[in-house]
DNA sequence: TGTAATTACGGGATACGTAAAGATG
DNA sequence: CATCTTTACGTATCCCGTAATTACA
């Protein structure tokens, strides 16, 4: 019988709280119930103790499942090591993305990628918080930020510069500002974090400049402050290299470009991580090169087109 | 589909050599190759090298069969670690015993452990080697001789007398030998290992005696000698508890009773051996306890019939 | 030429999801 | 009473072993 499957859905259970989560993620309520008694009944052992209300694990479960973690981890692990000597760009490939930085700019240029390996099949889960990548079987991913030391190979995309950017319909309206000091009477969508104050701090020349900003959007997520802003109501800091093919089409335009934005929520830089288990597959490095490439190119179109439109 | 069998057959497919041994072990052929090509397609790579006369593992094979036998070996220790949880004494017990006390002994006296226990089912594996018990799922093995050190429990069932003995008709035949220098006149059944003479020490006083024996049978194997002697065909050095029984029914005779038959290859205790992943199942315990009466329960049997008979 | 791996195929077990039942707070 | 687990059931899938095929020494 499917003796790994009944495990990994057995993790799946705990990790959800419950058979309902946890079948939501795959497959149905029944099987997953079929399969944590399949389990036990070979086990000999009741795992889960369920009311309709709480699950929590035995005493014999909590013991399986540390196990069972390690398990499916080493499983991956093996994968991982066996799948460095694969030579071609086949198969699937498991990349983990934010969402932003996924569906604005690497998702769109994947049909690229993919018409170049015809046999290569990827599978693209959007996540912003970052994962175990061996845990959960994942080949690459995108994340942003300080990579902690790991036994992880990280390289950055691009370098984390900030700029204010709006739409050309929105600067016909109410002008361009420029100096910081104007954008008190500017719209400013900002991103709506608790603890984090609506500020933006600029610099040029050595001299730093905090303004207080205010609009009538926030939001805790970057792409409603981008689409936002491209419907031209108002400016955002965003990432350069978010904005890039924006602005290349004229969709958005940059503004106060010699002064700096002193970032507010630390290091930004983008990089692509991959676990270095050894040997690295060419369908990984493959996948890497074309990051790379993707993000070198944006950057040259954008220096190329950017000025035209200014 | 089947991940883990798949890699188990893989592993099992490495440790035989060929796809047909591994076959004959437990499936068809058929099922093997396929098992095997479906793991390769999976992980995008050729584990074997194979032509119709040669089995090798390619490079990501052998990395990948080392992570495989971890694995499989993990999961059994997962198995046993929640096992040790399990208080009913029902459901799958592995058992290895060697084949001449399982046969003689163990197995004849089985039948009344499964009759006080309906829901247990006992898988016995006879096999005269040391197996790793965790990475063969084996629950209790029986070995003879020395127990190095090791995460085993091991618990004597009776130490090592070894007498001579032979059949009454032989007796009749033949005479019964009072000293040991008789032997040289008598057909000696040996043991017929390479590096083995064939003498036998006998001890009395403290003074010690040895006897060059010989006969028309030789064996490498005890259950041949031990139905010789019952047949007749002359006397043997065997272990005490191997002959409890037949002695007891009057099959085989004990002669030579006031003198020690001096080990010839070492110590030759048996003992009950089983993991100690922290706890033991109440089915394991009930095993052992159930061995340690049985060889207790012979020997008083033994004991108290021997000497009727002599 | 014989042995061993591969492939084709039909029958059967089994695992799936839908849906109804049972349980619990 | 709403939600979550369990069970019943019919279907479809997948997996197995037999047997024919291919490849290799």
């Amino acid at each position: 019988m499917d003796e790994f499957t009944r495990i990994q859905t057995f993790v799946k259970v705990v990790e959800t709280g419950s058979f309902s989560a946890a079948a939501r993620h795959e497959s149905s309520t029944s099987s997953v119930a079929r399969q944590v008694k399949s389990l036990e009944d070979e086990l000999g052992v009741r795992l889960l103790n369920r009311t309709t209300r709480s699950l929590s694990l035995t005493e014999p479960g909590r013991v399986f499942y540390e196990r069972a973690c390690a398990l499916v981890k080493d499983l991956n692990n093996a994968k991982l090591a066996v799948s460095s000597f694969q030579d071609d760009v086949k198969g699937l490939l498991r990349v983990s993305l934010r969402v932003s930085t996924g569906t604005t700019i690497i998702v769109p240029a994947l049909p690229a990628l993919l018409e170049q390996y015809p046999e290569l099949r990827i599978d693209v889960s959007l996540t912003d918080e970052r994962c175990d990548l061996v845990a959960h079987n994942i080949d690459v991913a995108v994340w942003i930020g300080h990579i902690p030391d790991s036994n992880m190979i990280a390289r950055r995309l691009t370098p984390s510069q900030r700029i204010v950017c709006g739409a050309p319909a929105y600067f016909r309206r109410r002008g361009v500002p420029q100096v910081p000091a104007d954008l008190r009477r500017h719209a400013c969508i900002v991103y709506n974090i608790p603890t984090h104050r609506h500020a933006w701090t600029f610099s040029k020349d050595g001299q730093h400049e905090e303004v207080e900003v205010q609009g009538a959007l926030r939001s805790d997520n970057g792409l409603v402050l981008l689409s936002a802003a491209q419907a031209g109501l108002g400016l955002i800091v965003v990432h350069e290299w978010m904005v890039r093919l924006p602005i290349a089409q004229g969709q958005l335009v940059r503004v106060l470009a010699d002064y700096a934005v002193n970032p507010t929520v630390g290091d930004a830089d983008l990089h692509v991580v991959y676990p270095s288990s050894r040997g690295v597959s060419r369908k990984v490095r493959v996948f890497v090169d074309f990051l790379l490439q993707l993000f070198q190119g944006q950057a040259a179109a954008g220096a190329a087109a950017a000025p035209a439109r200014q």
